[in-house]
DNA sequence: GCATAATAAACTGTATACAGTTTTGCGCAC
DNA sequence: GTGCGCAAAACTGTATACAGTTTATTATGC
């Protein structure tokens, strides 16, 4: 299939002129957040490339970006593996997100402007009239997109930056912390811009702490019945001990274990 | 030049079983991270996969894990270029890093272990030894190594991974504002230990927030004096406007230009 | 002389080919 | 039946080919 499948394989996809490079990069970004591959799971390049109607080369370049990323892992040689259920990563995600999310808001109280305000008010009452109709995924994307307008708010593009890639990597554990209760942060997130508006720093880092803090051991079981809803996915069970496998569950817990390492190096 | 190069072509470059992609990642990062490309600069992919002596398929793939890292930029069609010098960039990384930096401190202090404190006396008197013989470039990699290890006794992995890709790309940066001055921060240093020792956190905060405060003012006229440094380089001047082009000089400043606008699109 | 248009060269993005390695499947010994 | 070793298949990592653009260069009009 030489280059008229480039011109006329785009039937299905009505996406335009964009880099097929890119393409692939979106899409397994989605598959990978919401863990659409199996925890540990080997990629296989040519299969994958198959079902993106593209071939190798371009995969591999947004495989490469993914594993920057942390959504998807790499060992020479061996190829690519999706990220494993790693509880002990989550726990570093979500503290560093609590670090972060302090800084920003913080940061915010000095630098919300009255337009930035009433953008977040408008936010808000789209949000909350969404509320009772709208997925449990629109809802969580609500609440993402809700912290990341307050780091749009400090015009820190870094801040920001590193806040979306923390929230793509725990997407999925919020999505399953969700399930089967919705409830209602509307009130805090009035609160928290109350608190920035007027510029009152204490009480908004007060509330986003005490906001984002509350679900960090509600996450560990969610992880848990993740566990069990992600092995029913396909197969009769998970494929074991082939990949990367910073399996969770290993010890009693490793939170501490890096402490004494010597300096593991980059990448 | 087919397979062969690859075994024999590996006579300057002693590194053995390595992917040629990770080399190339490596070798480019350095080069980024130093501005050995000239800010803005379009690169070839030709002539550096000739001078790296691999073929472009690895050197891209290698390229796309720095454009996810913040250290070249792509344009679609018109590939990759070096980071420009931005002062905005330069300032908003250093606004992270303080807010970085200090929640790691706040963790360090009820994590350190008695090894790891011994381990860090250890390092800090390495330092001092060294302080009055190494190069610039060796005093600043002992600081950035200070830095994370504190990073790595906290344990969290991602904290640690934030603060490595934070001090990558001010390094250059720091670099230049260390010319002519040798600074003696080893005082602080030993401080800062001393109350992370004694779980003291608003004492250790208190240092580490100074410390690197400190330099952000520093830090912006280091930039412009690199400016000057790095538009001398090899050209009579600097290629203007065919880039991306961030360009830092462009307006009174522009701190504040992020704040209202809707929702920059991922990546 | 300077701007503009046309043409040629250079370069990027993608597909494909291929060597070397890893994985799988099978047969055989025990 | 279970474990080991070998051969076949599959897969990754890299080089190369090529089409479509972008960039540079030359020619042309004013």
């Amino acid at each position: 299939m030489p280059e008229i499948l480039q011109t006329t394989g785009r039937e299905t996809a009505q996406e335009g002129p964009t880099q097929l490079s890119q393409r692939a990069y979106d899409r397994l970004r989605e598959m990978a957040i919401n863990y659409r591959f199996r925890p540990g799971e080997r990629l296989n390049e040519g299969a994958l490339a198959k079902e993106l109607q593209i071939s190798r080369t371009p995969l591999r370049e947004a495989m490469h970006r993914l594993v920057s990323e942390g959504l998807l892992q790499s060992v020479g040689g061996r190829g690519f593996f999706a990220r494993p259920l790693d509880v002990k990563e989550v726990c570093d995600l979500y503290e560093a997100r609590l670090a972060l999310e302090t800084a920003i808001v913080r940061l915010a109280c000095g630098r919300a402007s009255r337009d930035w305000l009433e953008a977040m008010h408008g936010y808000l009452d789209r949000s909350v009239s969404a509320h009772e109709s709208e997925p449990l995924e629109r809802l969580l994307e609500l609440d993402e997109g809700f912290h990341e307008r307050i780091a749009e708010c400090t015009g820190n593009l870094e801040l920001l930056r590193m806040l979306r890639s923390i929230n793509a990597r725990i997407h999925f554990f919020r999505w399953v912390d969700m399930q089967g209760r919705r409830d209602n942060t509307q009130a805090e997130h009035r609160a928290l811009i109350a608190a920035i508006g007027q510029g009152d720093a204490e009480t908004a880092v007060g509330i986003a702490h005490s906001h984002v803090a509350r679900r960090q051991d509600q996450i560990i079981d969610g992880i848990r019945e993740g566990y069990a809803r992600l092995y029913m996915g396909e197969g009769p069970q998970a494929a074991s001990g082939e990949g990367p496998q910073a399996a969770s569950g290993e010890g009693p817990q490793a939170a501490g274990r890096v402490s004494n390492s010597p300096s593991p190096e980059d990448q």
